[in-house]
DNA sequence: ACCTGAACACCGTTCAAGT
DNA sequence: ACCTGAACACCGTTCAAGT
């Protein structure tokens, strides 16, 4: 039996850290979190899985690496010359675009306290609300509270996404479940969800989404018109 | 050898849908998901591990079960007989203190998406926006964006609490650390973080997602005296 | 310095067999 | 109807051994 030759290294293949991620990327862009295993990995990279371990810590660095990347393109490619209301809500529809089709950053991020990919987004908006001018001590208030909105979105968009993924459904027939499982709901113990439920299915999330950067835009803009009622 | 006795159906102790979850809440209360694996959920059942499935569907069945057990009762113990936008506060900061009290709650109700503890929460939000008056056709975008907020910082306070874990560190120390890493980024390229860094360690946690609550809230305020804004 | 791949210590889940 | 526990098909991670 003729002896395999992987000798990666020395035909221009050498394994690198940046290889590894953007092949991470590609897993995680084609089939979600499922996907990326050090077996899987490793096979697509041509290796075995303890090389990986020469560029990587461990998977969560992995992922966070991945997720870093994927957060520093979309955002770079945001214009932000513009009123910072406006750039918020610019900064705020890019990242929602992004988990949308990529639902694996949204959990990604949500497992990332205080790591890279989060301070990224949390500095961009920071900057705008300081162009915002709001009193120093709400700034990170402000900030934060937008974050994590952006954050809640994108860990709920990735919890969909999974449950439909698992469920083999469509993303429409699933929201369609969903609203017949609200509408099955006792009135008077759920009388919101069960009057909610058949608006589901034809919602915008979109919409909705950035319906809520909007109130807490609007909320800022009322606390400098009237700093009293904070 | 003697045969080991485990006759628990026969002595009163049998295994019920009920003593699994509740023991369930033990485990993750005790020491967060990674305590919570159908092995040692059986030892201290005493019994194996398939009886388990007997009487629950799957993993994320029981973690579900469990987080909407623990939510619908605080949920139960908030007083709302009060002004909507004053309950609302109320219902948020039970949850807050929760998820901050029991870190594994956050990261449940992320992996949930559309299940019967995020649904709870929501109804709730939303029977009070009802109350508020808000146009019909922003009453979900208005709970939805309650709702996705609480969910967000529940989520990154999970996460900053199983790296805490994982690092075996204190939650103040665990701060201190991030203030160190943020006060080493590049100014230029984060100058919101950076000057953020030696605010961190002593910024009061509830007090921020109040201000989030609140800025939302006083945003819908605002839609509603001046609906041409939106 | 970098890679290999078998081995380790876990998981969730299944299922024939028991009572 | 309910429980038992070995077995299955996976994981992430380690590490002696190679080049």
């Amino acid at each position: 039996m003729k002896k395999k030759i992987r000798e990666n290294q020395k035909r221009g293949n050498a394994l690198s850290r940046d290889r590894v991620i953007e092949t991470s990327i590609e897993l995680l862009n084609g089939g979600g979190e499922t996907e990326l295993t050090f077996r899987a990995l490793s096979q697509r990279l041509d290796t075995g899985p303890g090389a990986i371990y020469w560029h990587i810590d461990n998977k969560s660095d992995l992922l966070n690496a991945a997720c870093d990347l994927v957060i520093a393109r979309t955002l770079n490619a945001v214009p932000k010359a513009m009123a910072p209301d406006m750039a918020i809500r610019a900064v705020a529809l890019a990242m929602f675009d992004m988990m949308d089709e990529y639902p694996w950053i949204g959990s990604a991020l949500a497992q990332a306290g205080g790591k890279l990919p989060m301070v990224r987004i949390l500095d961009v908006l920071g900057q705008q609300i300081q162009v915002l001018d709001v009193p120093e001590q709400t700034e990170w208030a402000a900030a934060s509270a937008l974050l994590n909105f952006i954050l809640g979105v994108g860990g709920q968009n990735a919890a969909n996404a999974q449950t439909a993924q698992r469920e083999n459904l469509e993303r429409d027939t699933f929201l369609g479940e969903i609203s017949n499982e609200w509408s099955k709901l006792d009135p008077v113990e759920f009388p919101f969800a069960y009057r909610m439920a058949p608006r589901l299915p034809a919602h915008d999330d979109r919409a909705d989404f950035l319906a809520g950067i909007d109130f807490i835009i609007q909320g800022l803009a009322k606390l400098k018109s009237n700093p009293d009622d904070f």
